[in-house]
DNA sequence: TTGTAAGCGTTATCAA
DNA sequence: TTGATAACGCTTACAA
């Protein structure tokens, strides 16, 4: 067990006869020194073998490169590349994150902001919703919302409108008798609301039968099943031998639709045409691939930190200008033709 | 903006009449003092409106509270549900974690486990396995694995050898004419390797005709798709209106291998058994919900950090008596019966 | 029960 | 181009 004590500046000072200034220029303006210190200066580095520690580093400066990230979940599909993307992205900024997923308890995730401020992150990354943007604005730290209601904080959001637009377009192409999409009963100051509009205004437009199913599928996936279930029924029963286009609100619940379909008729029938929405693995995994309204993860993941990170480097600047507004980054989806739309 | 300077401990402090080291003993020893100075502190802190700011803590005492956390993808469901209930540990032990996420190349994982050190880490979990165990050791820092190579330091796995024996044994009391296990040709220092001996054993010791397929199944779902056609349409030539029993190295595949079967005859044949392995949500997601050997991934994730903080508070002590021997702990995996098997 | 003073490992500010 | 010195916010002997 060879724990020796930690190399600090003030060994590599006594070692090489500079001053701890010096060493600390040779990390941070390595050019104010001459060739030759430099040379030195590397070499005791080896000799002594110096780990840099950055917890000085950061008492003295104030600059952690902490990002604090808070999540609701990791189960779905969306969340957990949404974090992988957000993380990839410290090749580009370089920022550390410091990660809290879930509990959708506002309490809870208070106390997660209180211990991330302890730590001086510099700045948030937030898809929860459950705590509101005017008291997330209120905490003086950079702070970007994903997908959640954001009016007094900048954001990233899919643009839900034209996804939508572009699933009820697919599923008018397809010649269906009725479009129908179902959803969950989303508040209008959530972005996902938007969906809902860009579907009902594309239908009025080309005057297209349509009907919207606002109802909760349930949290669990034997829920989801019983309702979807039941909602074939009453379709089968309201719009019998017409050709029915659905737009889920998700790809699992597609999905759903999918295999009760397929164990009921062996197949899909040609009298429904189905569209969901995320491009999660689910929609290819599926017994026939799902066509689906595709988030653009990495880019959403990319324009969240590029927004934050913009923010972070102003406050860094002797005379900070903060956004006057927040910001609304809107990133279109891609309509993803599968084999369960014509 | 009232982005005022910090409180510290010194306003505080001057505030109350007590000195510095009152503030911090009120915080870390508040029974040390008086009921009546604890208050007054209290609403000091109050009045000041004080935010505790870890940074000085940790340089002065060492303690960062910091995990390190490295994981190949959260592509696949495996690592992100792990990762979120490492991340659900916090509540239990107080640790922060710092992520990173994947890349499998040696040298970007060492820069990762350098940067986690320079924030002085107190310990780090690993679930890739690029780097040796052997030099993860020698960072001198406690480090669990999770299912990786782990020979010279402390791992959590999942009973590989227990899994490869239940799927076998189910697929026995189906009455199969042969048992077919497809994997990857893992290395034996990988614990997954554990599953190709347990299926086998079985096989052998109930005298059952069994056959090992170990291929690469390739990187994309394409490609999985592709050469799991290729191993059915060998399995039907090979052995024509057999019974087969066939274990799939997960459920991803499991499901591929399903869904080709579903297409080939509108429904699972009588003559194909499938299980698979993991129990993650694409098994009941599929078609027909999938068996499969379930991992207890909440019970691993807390037994890791059970193992990392008993090592991590054990260096806290004055004389720490470090493990002379990595531990390493082995969790059952539990059999999963659903509509694939008899 | 409380206070003094010396750190912890860097960076920042002057001055040389 | 380099150095002395004072922060940064807290903990920890040791003293009182």
């Amino acid at each position: 067990m060879k724990s020796k004590k930690k190399v600090t500046f003030a060994d590599i000072a006594a070692y090489t006869g500079f001053s701890k200034t010096t060493i600390s220029r040779y990390f941070n303006d390595p050019d104010s020194l001459t060739l030759e210190n430099q040379q030195k200066i590397a070499d005791a580095l080896v000799a002594l073998d110096y780990k840099e520690n950055k917890v000085g580093r950061i008492l003295a400066s104030g600059k952690t490169e902490f990002v604090g990230l808070i999540i609701p979940n990791l189960y779905l599909h969306y969340y957990s590349e949404m974090l992988n993307q957000i993380l990839a992205t410290y090749e580009t900024y370089g920022y550390k994150f410091l990660v809290f997923a879930g509990s959708s308890k506002a309490d809870v995730e208070r106390k997660y902001i209180e211990e991330l401020l302890a730590y001086n992150i510099e700045g948030m990354i937030i898809l929860s919703g459950t705590i509101p943007s005017r008291e997330l604005a209120s905490y003086n730290v950079p702070v970007v919302g994903i997908e959640r209601e954001d009016r007094y904080i900048s954001s990233v959001n899919t643009d839900n409108y034209m996804g939508g637009v572009q699933a009820a377009s697919l599923l008018r192409k397809s010649d269906c008798d009725i479009i129908i999409h179902v959803n969950a009963n989303v508040p209008d100051t959530s972005p996902a609301s938007g969906r809902i509009h860009g579907f009902v205004d594309t239908c009025e437009e080309y005057h297209l039968p349509y009907e919207l199913v606002l109802t909760d599928l349930g949290d669990t996936f034997e829920e989801n099943r019983e309702r979807i279930t039941r909602l074939v029924d009453e379709f089968e029963e309201k719009y019998p031998g017409k050709k029915k286009g659905i737009f889920m609100p998700n790809d699992t619940h597609a999905n759903v639709l999918l295999n009760i379909l397929f164990q009921r008729y062996g197949r899909l029938p040609d009298t429904y045409q189905i569209i969901g929405f995320d491009n999660s693995p689910i929609s290819r995994e599926a017994v026939i691939p799902l066509s689906t309204v595709g988030q653009q993860i990495p880019v959403i993941a990319n324009e969240a930190m590029k927004l934050l990170s913009e923010q972070m480097e102003e406050r860094k600047k002797r005379r900070p200008a903060p956004l006057k507004e927040p910001v609304h980054k809107v990133i279109p989806p891609i309509l993803i033709r599968r084999d369960t739309t014509a």
